[in-house]
DNA sequence: ATAAATGATTGAAG
DNA sequence: CTTCAATCATTTAT
């Protein structure tokens, strides 16, 4: 196979002379001592070339032909200077033809490749064995949570690592070993044909071309496979924690406290993130979802919504002993409802079809009680204990995939 | 085991 | 940007 490729790219590299580029050479009448002696070479030359098609055609020992061709050659005294002649011809005329993509714009995709691998900590800086794992461990020094979650994503990155640098040295390997190949086998065939440094070079730089598109689908697949093992253990869908008791406890009071208008403010949902250990985000993940789910099936809510009406109504006519937890009286700043909010009337289950949310002005402030949005309803029902776990704050960043 | 609950993500729409 | 709606993936309850 490296034979037929090679054959291929010495092909390529071109060296069809076959008399015809001589024509520029001769130019007499300037300098006729060289030039005579060149033209003496020429006619040996076609001569020989005129024996050797008699020859073949004669089918007579062609090999033994080629072998004293070559011995004339190069025991001519001068084969050098006709070498370098021969040479600048080729380069002028075939060589010139295929010389538009010579320069060789960095690639972008591929540039890109090679940035992503090292951001990724995959091309970058080389490592032992758990070298590279422990650097970027501590680069996940924002939190402690992740020790123990990205030690299976930094085994499974090492692994690809391995891989990567593993393929891309035997890739390495073998383009230096058949460069090395084609390169012997010009060097040898330059002792009959034109062949100039140059020229191997240039046969070097696209041996090496090649080679680099295939390190490029190496590149290439090992960015999917990272890409595929971030979405896996980077998805906080993965490692979802349910939030504590408590936390849901005061999100669902200030829901059912703010059921004409659950959407609180900035200020508002910092408080409650503050109160409940979780991110902003979280507060706004959480409202979304309740929002939604408490439109989705009222009837099922309904026993969650008197509960906690009940509950803050309590509070609010005790004065609040209830776990530090106040609603009305901490979150009064931006709870402009004053207690129309979930009215404790209408005992029954007044199910009645929120119909559309008119209300604009709700990104900021919840303020304006926009008519009854979300149905209220008061009743009596149990309530469950308090576990409670919870993990420090994850990131507020959206990893984009 | 299976269903329900739940936190997070995605895409559309404003 | 926010929100809604659907959906995913996990946790919890049955």
């Amino acid at each position: 196979m490296d034979e037929q490729r090679m054959m291929g790219m010495l092909s390529q590299a071109g060296y069809g002379m076959q008399g015809g580029p001589v024509d520029g050479v001769g130019d007499p009448g300037v300098q006729e001592g060289r030039k005579q002696d060149i033209g003496d070479i020429l006619q040996q030359i076609m001569t020989i070339t005129d024996q050797s098609l008699d020859e073949a055609q004669a089918r007579a020992s062609y090999e033994a032909q080629m072998n004293m061709q070559k011995h004339t050659l190069n025991s001519h005294r001068m084969k050098p200077a006709l070498f370098s002649v021969l040479c600048e011809i080729k380069e002028k005329t075939v060589l010139s033809i295929r010389n538009t993509n010579e320069d060789e714009p960095p690639d972008p995709q591929l540039m890109r490749l090679d940035n992503m691998l090292i951001a990724e900590g995959v091309a970058g800086p080389e490592k032992g064995g758990g070298a590279g794992a422990a650097a970027s461990a501590s680069a996940a020094a924002s939190g402690g949570d992740n020790a123990i979650e990205h030690s299976d994503y930094r085994a499974k990155l090492a692994q690809i690592r391995q891989i990567y640098h593993t393929e891309l040295e035997k890739y390495e390997q073998a383009c230096n070993e058949f460069t090395t190949h084609v390169v012997n086998l010009l060097r040898e065939q330059s002792r009959t044909r034109p062949i100039a440094p140059k020229e191997i070079e240039r046969m070097v730089s696209i041996i090496r071309k090649k080679f680099s598109a295939i390190e490029m689908q190496l590149k290439q697949s090992t960015c999917e496979a990272v890409m595929i093992l971030r979405s896996r253990f980077l998805d906080a869908r993965r490692k979802r924690r349910n939030f504590s008791k408590q936390a849901s406890e005061i999100l669902n009071e200030y829901f059912y406290a703010h059921l004409s208008n659950p959407y609180p403010s900035e200020e508002a949902k910092e408080e409650l993130a503050r109160k409940c250990g979780i991110t902003v985000s979280q507060v706004s993940n959480w409202f979304g979802n309740k929002r939604i789910r408490y439109k989705k099936n009222i009837g099922k809510a309904q026993e969650e919504a008197n509960l906690y009406a009940a509950k803050t109504a309590a509070a609010a006519s005790q004065g609040g002993v209830h776990e530090g937890y106040m609603p009305q009286g901490q979150l009064g700043s931006y709870m402009n409802l004053n207690g129309d909010n979930y009215q404790a009337d209408s005992v029954g289950a007044n199910v009645q079809s929120q119909g559309s949310r008119d209300g604009g002005s709700r990104t900021t402030s919840p303020g304006g009680e926009d008519s009854n949005s979300f149905p209220n309803i008061h009743d009596l029902n149990s309530n469950s204990g308090d576990g409670s776990y919870h993990d420090e704050e994850p990131s507020n960043k959206r990893p984009k995939v």
